[in-house]
DNA sequence: GATGAATGAGGTTTCATTCAT
DNA sequence: AATGAATGAAACCTCATTCAT
């Protein structure tokens, strides 16, 4: 990677992370071209040259935030090994993100809301669906495991996948629209005890933060 | 109520379900006004005899839905009386309306990601949170009575709450995604069972379905 | 035909003269709408009521003049039944409708220019070359009678045609260009005695006015 | 002329080459500078080095084909001496060198419609209409002598001049529609045939391929 | 001299809203 | 009361041109 690559790769970031701010402000049907050319500094026709489309900037953004929240779940999730350990840690790691993130937080919903596919087709995303599935079958990979060593209840793993992502989720979309709250190292461990208490043999119940 | 004061107010409930149906296919942002009229058999300059503006059209079919969705809920708690038995019909009411309203749930989550406020304040919707709010609020007063006659065990109410509506939240927008789906009374059970099973004292675990 | 049909047409009519007027001054790639909206005194988006778009627009203009045309033809056409009086009638209403639209002229080239098919497809007329394609067949047709009756010497009818139209076109164009001129009454003569002088069995050379 | 010199040159030829080729390719109007650039495998940029702007470009294009013709023509007509036999010569050579030109036909009539003069004065050529006043007036010198022999017949040398260039164009327009053909050595022999057999004194008609 | 990243003026098109009928 | 023709503000996107490297 030459210095002209990184100058233009830089200056893609750049774009996107000021898209995502005038997103964050005005969602994602409000905001204006303009409005991001003027926030990162730059020229209207500048935005084209990195992406062809609004749509796609709209995308580009929304890939760099999951990417990067996949590249952080990687990370923390390779901490752990364990069947229960590793749930606690996705919760965890969650909750963390997302408390950190909380500007994006109100970008994100209308991210998910456009990934909502429509009848006519014309849906911005098409792509959210295999991913979200695709987590989920991560999760419910996870919790199989922890069922088969007698770590867990014999649940549906799936089913129980989709619950606790859901339950993150939703919960995101509270502290969003400011119903909720995320305090650090508390927030967390109670999702940990509400999801998870009912989630493992009892007699762990009362220790799921160990 | 005289027959004129009755046209006029079918009138206006037919052009909110034409409107639900619009926005179900083309989203919160994509709909046309002209759409709407020609759904509802009507001119379109008569959609403003019966809402001044395009954003209290939207607001008016939101308040639709959520008008149903609390008298369903309502209709539906007043069966139960004790608090678990009132948490698990919430949930069972909760995932059987959505479920039978699934084209509905196309348009919910753009008035959710709608709700999310903006620091700009030009917000479709203000009185989003307070409505989500006295849902919690609600739903934890019932997790306290619960508590307090020993069938829950020492949760904190406001967040066991927020956490249940999180996950059925979240769940609905798997659905709507296309990524979960809703079987009659298997979902709702398994909803129950998930959410409930760490929140019973031990003992009651096994039978949440009861 | 009732009024409103009749306020419809007219209206659209209207906007089509002032789009070829406008056409006329700025040329088929220069002009613009807001340009056509004012000379025909209504508002930029009513145009679009009329025609889905600008392309649209200018097809409609040069279906209106070929319309123009055409009748016209027709109509003069039908005043001539042998063969040298409908090649010299054709030449003749050919060169005075041109004479008296002058103005048209001006805007009649691009449209010309714009039906030469190009290899990326997108050009703007697709239609042209059947409908000069029919103007040639139908000279050839007159053309062949009039050998078959012995009234022209034996040439090939459709190259005859096709040049006829061709010194026409040109002709047409060197008018629009300033460089020639069409004077009535005289130029029309002077391109029978030029066009068809060549045409006529010897003998009746001296007389192709006649 | 140094190698310096020369390099520019022939870079500007270069360029000037591809012009025409993209021109051709998608029209007068429709064309970009970076599809040149790229045709002529060189930088957005350098173009400007050599054409003061896009107009200018086209202008050369436009400049460098009439140049290239007219110097066909001159060595053409050089070999022709009388009268009838320069008109000939021209008729054949006019055909002849089209027939090889067939892709740059396509971009011809776009310079042909961009030289119609225009009211609001921004017409991309003016010097059109005097480069074809003097062909006309070259032609008719050539009629003019003609009579002045005895060759031809007691015509309007002007009107004749214009109404032979007239066909020439109008048949060329044909070919690049797609509804005429050039074919090598009887295109050219039926053009004269027809052109002339008007022209020329009685006598002579059947002979002017002679 | 050559380049191509950056720019922003400019034009098409959409669609909520108005208002005369 | 109902309508739909008319409107024009607003926003995306293009691309000729510039200029720092």
């Amino acid at each position: 990677m030459n210095a002209r690559t990184t100058d233009k790769e830089a200056k893609r970031k750049a774009i996107l992370e000021a898209c995502l701010k005038i997103i964050a402000r005005n969602g994602i049907h409000g905001f204006k071209m303009i409005d991001v050319a003027t926030a990162a500094g730059i020229g209207k026709g500048t935005i084209y040259e990195y992406f062809p489309s609004k749509s796609e900037l709209v995308l580009g953004v929304f890939a760099e935030f999951m990417d990067s929240f996949g590249a952080m779940l990687s990370l923390e999730l390779a901490k752990a090994t364990e069947p229960a350990e590793r749930v606690r840690c996705y919760i965890r790691s969650f909750i963390e993100y997302c408390g950190g993130q909380s500007f994006a937080l109100e970008a994100i919903f209308d991210f998910y809301a456009a990934g909502v596919p429509r009848k006519n087709a014309t849906a911005l995303f098409q792509g959210f669906a295999p991913m979200y599935r695709d987590m989920i079958d991560d999760l419910a990979g996870t919790i199989a495991q922890g069922i088969e060593i007698g770590q867990f209840r014999e649940v549906d793993p799936q089913f129980e996948a989709a619950a606790i992502l859901a339950a993150l989720d939703g919960y995101m979309f509270q502290v969003a629209l400011g119903v909720s709250k995320i305090e650090p190292s508390i927030t967390a461990e109670k999702m940990c005890l509400s999801l998870m208490g009912g989630l493992l043999n009892s007699g762990n119940n009362k220790s799921v933060s160990g």
